[in-house]
DNA sequence: ATGCCCCCGGTTCGGGGA
């Protein structure tokens, strides 16, 4: 089984492109981010015909995530408990039935964070992190096989971007944000990428400004993390980097892990 | 040090992204 994430940037936009990638890559689970769409306008048809159940959590303009899955739904949670002021559309779970058991599949998208002397970005996106180890603590008491997939905003080490001085002082790099990552895998994750390799240079993000892609300056911030029981089934990781050079790409790229189920 | 570029809403620009 193909377990994928990808930030689309925009369904609308992206609705060819995304499209063409299902159909070459046939992932079984599709976990999207930035749909940028209320739920009634996400264009369910087109994905039902290439046989996905759809489920969505979207809002006016920005954010919103999805899941499409081959296999139904048994059951579907949308946003990230912990604080019911927070309106923005980040979160959505979805629950299935594999041959051997039950499969927990999370779409995220993480909060930017920046400018990080904004506390509406950047302490709204250390809340939303300690919202999402308190969330991942508890699921993981479950001892289920759960797969944490997303925009997480997080550039986890050095080598994960092309000019680490560059990025001193951002939020998707600032102590604060990397060392709740490494909390949140420290609960028992495993990073899917990081189990195969260690080579630096592998990115899932490059901006669409000052020809970032061509130049090859990336950064690593989409993520797949694997609960014990799902680590058990993983059977390996790749980035689709192929699709940044496609005619009205993303500015990210599809990464996705095999699943044995 | 800042902006480059892109998407969205619904307008000819501002908010948001990373």
């Amino acid at each position: 089984m193909k377990i994928a994430s990808w930030n689309i940037n925009g369904i609308k936009a992206r609705h060819d492109v995304v499209l063409e990638w299902l159909k070459q890559a046939d992932p079984d689970i599709a976990c999207l981010q930035e749909i940028k769409s209320v739920d009634e306008n996400f264009p369910r048809a087109s994905f039902e015909a290439l046989g996905y159940n759809v489920e969505t959590h979207g809002q006016k303009g920005f954010n919103g995530v999805a899941i499409l899955s081959k296999m139904p739904f048994d059951e579907v949670d949308r946003g990230l408990p912990g604080d019911e002021e927070d309106e923005q559309a980040r979160f959505i779970e979805g629950v299935f039935s594999t041959r051997d058991g039950v499969l927990r599949v999370v779409s995220l998208y993480l909060p930017n964070g920046n400018p990080p002397d904004d506390p509406r970005k950047f302490d709204y996106k250390l809340r939303w992190m300690d919202r999402l180890i308190a969330w991942s603590a508890d699921r993981l008491e479950l001892e289920e096989p759960l797969i944490l997939a997303g925009d997480y905003n997080v550039i986890p080490q050095d080598e994960d971007c092309w000019d680490p001085a560059s990025w001193q002082g951002d939020a998707l790099f600032l102590p604060q944000s990397r060392s709740r990552f490494e909390q949140l895998k420290s609960l028992g994750f495993t990073e899917a990428l990081r189990t195969s390799t260690h080579e630096d240079g592998i990115y899932t993000f490059w901006d669409y400004q000052a020809g970032a892609w061509p130049k090859n300056h990336g950064i690593r911030i989409d993520h797949l993390l694997l609960s014990p029981e799902a680590t058990l089934r993983f059977e390996g990781c790749s980035v689709d980097s192929y699709v940044r050079d496609w005619e009205k790409p993303s500015d990210h790229v599809p990464i996705w892990l095999n699943y044995a189920a």
